[in-house]
DNA sequence: TGAAAATCGTTTAGGTCTAAACTATTTCAG
DNA sequence: CTGAAATAGTTTAGACCTAAACGATTTTCA
């Protein structure tokens, strides 16, 4: 009977009810997003014992063979400077991947894939290719472009 | 000249290109959740000193008064029970969320928001809904609905 | 009933990722 | 020229997450 309380049960249920659409797609958004991940993570495991930051980090390599600063790596993999350390570190002593110097610029070198990593990489990226597919196996084409493009406008509306 | 080297080559091209779409939606799809997952993470660290995975937690068991199971939880959340112990180990050292008996099963408990955790996750929630408005802010309603309806289809067809 | 199988949650060992502090080098302003 | 600021990369401490092995309890079914 009282309206203060009221108004306060009708703020947050107008929130809710106002915004419900948003929360639901961004979960939606985000469950995709995960059991795609899962899926790759576990083949990478299971079939190439190896992970999806070292894959990501591959496959910027695989893009850019004249290689990669650590800095463009991090920017690139959306990670932080330390994490790109360690996960090169490892590559370096599998052999996958090498540093070479930056003439001119004695902080900062350039990381490549060596011949073994692009090999390597080669072959990992064929399966990877193929869970991919099958997880859009229920969209046509047309679809399939209509969601890139409906992200796209959400990915220019981040930062 | 030769037409074995081409036939390899061929066969890597083709397959890039027939699914490049897919690729390229996949890249797209994981940036857009990484770019959110990010602004979330930042300002539930930032403004309330905590994690995603303790607020997705405590979102479960907001949902669920009557208190969840340590597998449900797990399911829910889709990550593993050795996971949810560590989580809820924490939630429960800072009062915020309490495990009852499950009366006829003395494995399992029901884990549940004590009244503070309730009080708290209120608060968090309300900036949470503002970051995920945010991040959709360059769509139209009718745009979210159909990516929310897209994105359904993409869930659908993984499992 | 009673032994095997299934279920619930925890522990363990190890890889991932972060923020912040740190070292080394380069750039820039005075 | 020189000292401050910026930049490249690393280290550190700690949270997260996983898969696998494990203990405890319950269920199954012969």
């Amino acid at each position: 009977m009282t309206t203060a309380p009221l108004d306060t049960l009708d703020l947050e249920a107008r929130a809710h009810s106002e915004h419900a659409h948003e929360l639901r797609l961004w979960l939606r958004l985000l469950t995709c997003s995960q059991l795609i991940e899962k899926r790759v993570r576990t083949g990478l495991r299971e079939q190439f014992d190896t992970t999806l930051p070292r894959f990501d980090l591959m496959a910027q390599l695989e893009r850019h063979p004249a290689g990669l600063k650590m800095k463009e790596l991090s920017h690139r993999l959306m990670v932080t400077g330390g994490n790109v350390t360690g996960i090169t570190d490892q590559l370096v002593a599998e052999g996958l991947v090498e540093r070479t110097e930056v003439e001119g610029d004695r902080r900062a070198f350039r990381v490549r894939l060596t011949e073994r990593g692009r090999v390597s990489f080669a072959d990992m990226a064929q399966h990877h290719e193929q869970w991919i597919v099958e997880a859009f196996d229920g969209l046509g084409s047309r679809e399939i472009d209509h969601l890139y493009k409906l992200l796209g406008k959400v990915k220019g509306g981040l930062k």
